[in-house]
Order: C-alpha cells, then sequence, then structure tokens
DNA sequence: GTGAAAGCGCTAACAA
DNA sequence: TTGTTAGCGCTTTCAC
C-alpha cells in the first residue's frame, strides 16, 4: 500500500488536489465546509505531506548545528537549546561535528547547503571565528549565525550572538579580590581561544581596577579538561609562593583542580578557594559545589536558532539584530574570605 | 545568482541533461570522452546535485538517532559512532530526542517518516523496548534498529542490536568475588530499566554459581546519576554490616560513590572497593580510576547505523541480521584483594 | 551510447 | 471560493 498523496486525499474529499494544499497549509480563502471535509479525508487516509517535495518548491526546513568541540556537556546543552526552538517552529536539526583545522569544512558545508539540505547553520568556536568560512558560506547563502565571544560583534558580515566573557572574567575576579585574595592564579590560558583571552583580560582588568598586580607566573597554560586542570593546579601547588585562589577557566578545569587540591591535603576553600566558569555539570559534582560563571548555553543556543530561523523564513540574513549575552557569578561553596589567620 | 541545475551543467557541456545525470549518478553507457566534458562543466559552474529533487524521487538519505537518556556522554558517543557510519555512506544524521513517557513519540516520529524526511531510525532504550512503538514504525515501512539490552534478540520484529548486560555483570561481580570480596552491594537497581535489570541478574547468576549468598539489603534502588550515586553510598556505608565492595550499575554511581567513601573517610579501594560500568570518561575523574566493564557506545552505534543504512539500500529490513555485543571487564585501580586483615 | 518524454508531490500564478 | 496549468530538479521509462 502506497503513501497516499494530496490527490488521493482530493479524489476522496471530491474537490481539487489545490484545495487540499490550501488546507494543509492553512491558507484562506476555503469555506469551512470544504475544509471540514478535506480535512476527514486526511484523516482517514493518514496523509502526511511529503516534506520533501514541499522543500524542493520552498525553502529547506533544516539547519545544521556545526561544532567542533569536545565537551559533551556543552554540545548536548547546546543541541537541547537548538532543538527545544527547531521543536516549536517545525524546523529539523542536522548535527555536524567537524575537525576545524580540515580545509574541507568549507567544501561539506557548502555541500550541504549547495544541495539544498540545509538552509540555515549555526557556528561555534573555533569555527565561528574563522572570518573566511563565514564569509564563503554567506556567499553561498547560507543563513549562518556564530555564537563567539565578545563584547561586541566582530562584523557587519551578519547578525551573530556574541559573549561578554571579558565581563564575566571581571566580575568573578572581582568577587575573588574582595574575598581579600590577591594572589590569584589563572588556570587554562589558551591563546587560540577567544574565550579564554576574553576571561584573562577580565581576570587582568579587574586586578586592575582595583590597583593591584597580579602575577605573570599565575596564568597558566593548559587545556580545557579535567586531566589538564589537575596538572595545572598540580603546578601552581608547587609554587614557593603559592596562590590562595584559583580561577579555572572552566568547571572542568577547577573540578580537577579542586580533586589536585584534596590530593595535596588543602581543603577547600578553607585552604585554597576554586572558581570555575560555566556552570556545567562538573559544578555539582565536586565538593564543594564550585562557584563559578552561569553561562546559559541552552539559551544561548535557542536564541541563536531563533535567530536562523528568523532569517531562512524571511530569507533575509539582516532580518535581525546581533544579540549579546553577559554572564553572572553564581556563588556557591568552593570559595572564601582570605584572611592572614586562615592562613596559618 | 541562482544555483546551477544539471540543465545548466548539460547546456555547457552540450549534452542532454540525463546524460548529466548519469554521470552524476556514475552509471554505466557513457563514452569516456562525454563523461569528460560533463565532469568538467560541473566543476566550472560548481555544480552540486539538488538532494530534495533526488530524494523525492529515490528514498531519504538521512536517519534519526532518537532517544530519551540524560546521559550526555552516552548521547554524544552514540552521535559521533553513528555520524562516522554516515559519513561513509553519505547520509545525514537527525537527532530527535523525545520524552518515552509521552504518547506522541509514535506520532511524532511517524511524521518524520510519513513526510519523507527520514528513512531509517535507531531507537535506544527505554524507547527501543517499546515493542508497541516498533510496530508501529514497522507498520509505516520505517527501517527500525534497536539498541536493547539481552542475551537474544527479544523477537523476530526487525534486527536488533543486543548488549549482554547479564553476562557483563557476571564477569565484574565474579572478579569481585575473585577477590575475596563477600559483602558486595548492588547500587543502582531499576526494575523499568532493562539493563539494570541484566546487570543484577548477572550479579545475582555470579554469588550462585560461586556458591556465595548475597544479601538483598545490599542492593539499592536509584538513579544513574552521580548525586543518587552519593545517596546510595551513604546509605550501604552506613549499615552495621558494611560492604567490602561495591558494584556500581555505571559510572557515575560509582563516581559519586568513590567520592562519599573520600567524605567518610574511606579509602578506595583499601578500605572499599568500588567498580562500575560503562568506562565513560567519569571512570577516569575519578581517583583512583576506575575498574569497569568497557561498553563500547561508538562501535555500538556505528554497528547500528551500518545495519539501519543497509536496510534503507535495500529497502528490506531483513538485509541484515541481529548482532550481539559482549562486554568485558576494565581493570584499574579500584578495587583491591580483601582480605580481614586490610579489614582491620 | 544518448536523448525525449513523463511524472514524483507539491506550490505559485493565474483563471474562472 | 475554487480549479487549472505550469514547473521545481531530478530519475525513470522507452525510444533512437
Amino acid at each position: 500500500m502506497k503513501k497516499p498523496t494530496i490527490k488521493d486525499v482530493a479524489k476522496l474529499a471530491g474537490v481539487s488536489f489545490k484545495t487540499v494544499s490550501r488546507v494543509v497549509n492553512q491558507e484562506p480563502n476555503v469555506s469551512e465546509s470544504v475544509k471540514k471535509k478535506v480535512l476527514e479525508s486526511i484523516k482517514q487516509l493518514n496523509y502526511q505531506p511529503n516534506h520533501t517535495a514541499r522543500v524542493m518548491r520552498k525553502a529547506p526546513f533544516s539547519l545544521a548545528f556545526v561544532y567542533d568541540n569536545p565537551n559533551s556537556h556543552y554540545v548536548i546543552e547546546m543541541q537541547n537549546g537548538i532543538i527545544s526552538e527547531c521543536r516549536k517552529k517545525g524546523f529539523e536539526l542536522v548535527i555536524h561535528p567537524t575537525d576545524s583545522h580540515s580545509d574541507d569544512v568549507g567544501n561539506e558545508l557548502a555541500a550541504m547547503i549547495g544541495s539544498n539540505q540545509i538552509g540555515g547553520i549555526i557556528l561555534t568556536p573555533p569555527l565561528s571565528e574563522n572570518k573566511e568560512l563565514v564569509t564563503f558560506l554567506l556567499s553561498r547563502d547560507a543563513k549562518v549565525v556564530r555564537i563567539l565571544s565578545g563584547e561586541q560583534p566582530p562584523d557587519k558580515l551578519a547578525p551573530v550572538l556574541h559573549i561578554d566573557d571579558i565581563d564575566a572574567g571581571f566580575k568573578i575576579t572581582q568577587y575573588l579580590l574582595e574575598l581579600g585574595h590577591r594572589d590569584i592564579a589563572f588556570l587554562g590560558f589558551h591563546a587560540s581561544h577567544e574565550s579564554s583571552l576574553g576571561r584573562v583580560k577580565g581576570f587582568k582588568k579587574a586586578h586592575e581596577i582595583a590597583n593591584f598586580p597580579f602575577d605573570k607566573n599565575f596564568i597558566i597554560d593548559g587545556e580545557f579538561t579535567f586531566e589538564s586542570g589537575m596538572e595545572m593546579a598540580k603546578q601552581v601547588l608547587a609554587m614557593s609562593k603559592r596562590p590562595t585562589a584559583i580561577f579555572a577557566c572552566n568547571d572542568e578545569i577547577a573540578a580537577g583542580a579542586v580533586f589536585m587540591a584534596r590530593l595535596n591535603n588543602l581543603k577547600v576553600p578553607e585552604d585554597i578557594s576554586i572558581v570555575g566558569f560555566e556552570n556545567s555539570p562538573f559544578a555539582m559534582q565536586t565538593w564543594p559545589h564550585l562557584t563559578t560563571i552561569d553561562q546559559p548555553n541552552f539559551d544561548i543556543a535557542a536564541t541563536a536558532a531563533a535567530m536562523v530561523i528568523e532569517m531562512m523564513k524571511s530569507n533575509d540574513i539582516h532580518a535581525v539584530d546581533s544579540k549579546g549575552f553577559s554572564l553572572d557569578v553564581v556563588i556557591r561553596e568552593s570559595a572564601c574570605r582570605y584572611s592572614l589567620e586562615s592562613a596559618v
């Protein structure tokens, strides 16, 4: 038994197939009586409009989430945010992990767009920072929304969703400073990682404004992983002048640092305060729970999805404005006041 | 500038558009010279076949990964496995998280299939255990592969990929028994969770075969989460007769248990042995690293994907056989020999 | 080997 | 308010 088509419905309802099309698309100019009849036939035949044929005549109804990020929690949260928006608007999500170092990314994506499978693309760092790629995709008529780190959009190419890491890094450093900490280590510096750059910038800015110097040796290079967090923490804890607080560039690093502190028989936060960044599940799987920056990935992703969908629907890149997200500190138990007595 | 179509290519190459179609589809009966000419024109115009139009005439080239699972690592690994296979075969992956308790799942999926967007579906627990849903999808002409827990396929409806949790649970319990443990707690029993059921079954079987009784009070109900793991560990550690080893139903529970042990000033494994299940990143983010069961989610997912794709290509559910996966113990440092002396 | 014609299921443009 | 005609980009006959 073949799948019923619009014509089968039309025949059954005794109307032209265009009328059925009108009903399906909720177009005006259909009398109530005819509408009812058509709807009944649809139900009776269990008719489902052929999405593919529809897409061929109009625009694609799928968007792609393109990423190169090993952080499962991040990816899942982003995905979920995008999907929640897709569901609302009747779009489908295709996921596309890639290797940002490969030169093929552009062609891969161009193929998806060129073949009309996908109309819009959501790009996350580091891909979103690749201006050449974006320009290329735009030239191929793709609707692109980039999620990236910055106080402001980096350009006017297309709307972006920028996250103010500088401000966030500033806030949490300031919080540590206010708690009396003067020797704060920064774990997870990564020169080619815009977010990391932004966060250190905020870290430095907070020191400058408070007029406290920061120690360059306290800025440690590393990856955004638990293992790297352990490694970096080990490094600073072995220093002759040991920091009294640690600003970890993300929660995973912070979790690794908490872990290493414990291995060194240091109590958190009594002996050393440790803060994270992201408010991921890691923040709650560590003891004490992490004071961190809340980065609402789900909302960020949903917003990005809403933007692409709007761009696709209106077929206009500039139908939508860039948006900025500013992040706030979540205070939990991994950082406390520093005073000389407690250091004894 | 519009996207080039097959006709533009034909015009440029000076052939009929059908010939271009033949070249694109690598059909026989095209002379080398013509082929070369066509290929050149394609490159020159940067022609991409319109995937949508193609799908309309043939079968869909997308499959859906349908899941209801809060475990990010699991989902990501599965996704990556499926994608790796999709890439090879030129298929696209659409992800579809759902709420398995909703009655709408069937309709949602039916809509995706009926509308010709998606040809194949990969189902994971608990959705894969819903026979009614599977029957329904099959009746809608979907190619379905289920991943589920079991020694054997539960039915002949369609090929499945079954994972032998009983055997795995047996092996790791046996390992603990061989280390001299006699009081082993099982954390994470979940009556409506086939995997959990399988693992306890193996747990019991190992005790029976070794002819050691197990204590029913040591089988603790709980969720597959870190928090629940902490909670359950707290419970067993407070018992008057304390277990010497813990079999956690997954690594997240185990990580929570390790954590709780430490809070109780118990050393792992010297004071208490703890093993996990899954070999997820959690197994390495705990100290000591977890002895666990290696569940190769990536491979499992890739295999499932290969199965669906084969079913789609041959348009035959039974073009493929069910497959079983048996899992092995990975020995690390979280479990050690138990002897009375060490218990002092 | 190659090409012309028909048609997939749908929507857009225009009639009636 | 409804129906007719054309045609999206492609593949599938079937003819040359």
